[in-house]
DNA sequence: TACATACTGAACCTCATGGTTCAGTATACG
DNA sequence: CGTATACTGAACCATGAGGTTCAGTATGTA
């Protein structure tokens, strides 16, 4: 209701959770690839790398294609945009209470004459 | 070995895959909130909502301290960095891919004799 | 002191995940 | 044709996720 975009992001975000399947988006990244290939490079059986590819394939982050006997796995047609736009949100309300912080901590920091041991950045 | 950040990747991500943990964070995002605040907002039990903060928490998203007999949560340390990175980094070898791909597409276009511009988004 | 509030932990439930094996099916190749 | 390759699907397994209830414990408050 709130948001339109739950589903996209639930999945995709439940994707990109699994090292396995970063793993696979950066291979695909450089080059396509079968399953049997992508199986290989991470030691895996072909179904359980076939249920990763499903996997970044219902994200939208992957399509595949089958070409004979051959399942080829591209980059898919999404490139996250709307989890980097949460993200960004995201980090912008936090900078917003942080900006408010930084005031207080300033405050602090002069009251006390800090020792020196939180270096900030 | 290879990556030395896949537990924060696996953890934050896992963690933002969640609709209410992302709600969670909004809500933080504009103020501090006790357990009981969120799991009304959120509709959920106590017990229910705690599972959820200890998620964040234990993805650094998110801290928490117990003054008195309430649990304060606010925003954690962990600013997604490493996420917007990792994201960044594929995208990046995807426009990489895709500059070569825009070369083919040109291509066919050209032949084509593409009708008119294309509205688009 | 008594009672309400706020959280905590254990136990349980259901369903999803990440993986496997095994038995197919479809396609390439000699 | 026969055989190897590449994938597919069902079944299974162990674990974890997301949620609940229920029975505490600790802390405020009248």
């Amino acid at each position: 209701m709130v948001q339109y975009t739950n589903t996209h992001l639930d999945a995709s975000f439940a994707a990109l959770s699994d090292v396995t399947r970063r793993g696979v988006l950066e291979q695909l990244g450089r080059a396509e690839a079968s399953i049997t290939d992508l199986a290989a490079k991470f030691n895996m059986t072909l179904t359980g790398m076939k249920k990763h590819v499903g996997v970044l394939e219902h994200a939208g982050l992957v399509t595949t294609e089958k070409i004979g006997r051959v399942r080829t796995c591209k980059i898919g047609p999404r490139r996250l945009e709307e989890e980097m736009a949460w993200i960004e949100k995201y980090r912008q309300l936090w900078a917003a209470r942080f900006d408010e912080l930084d005031k207080v901590v300033e405050e602090l920091k002069r009251k006390e004459k800090v020792d020196g041991r939180k270096k900030r950045k």
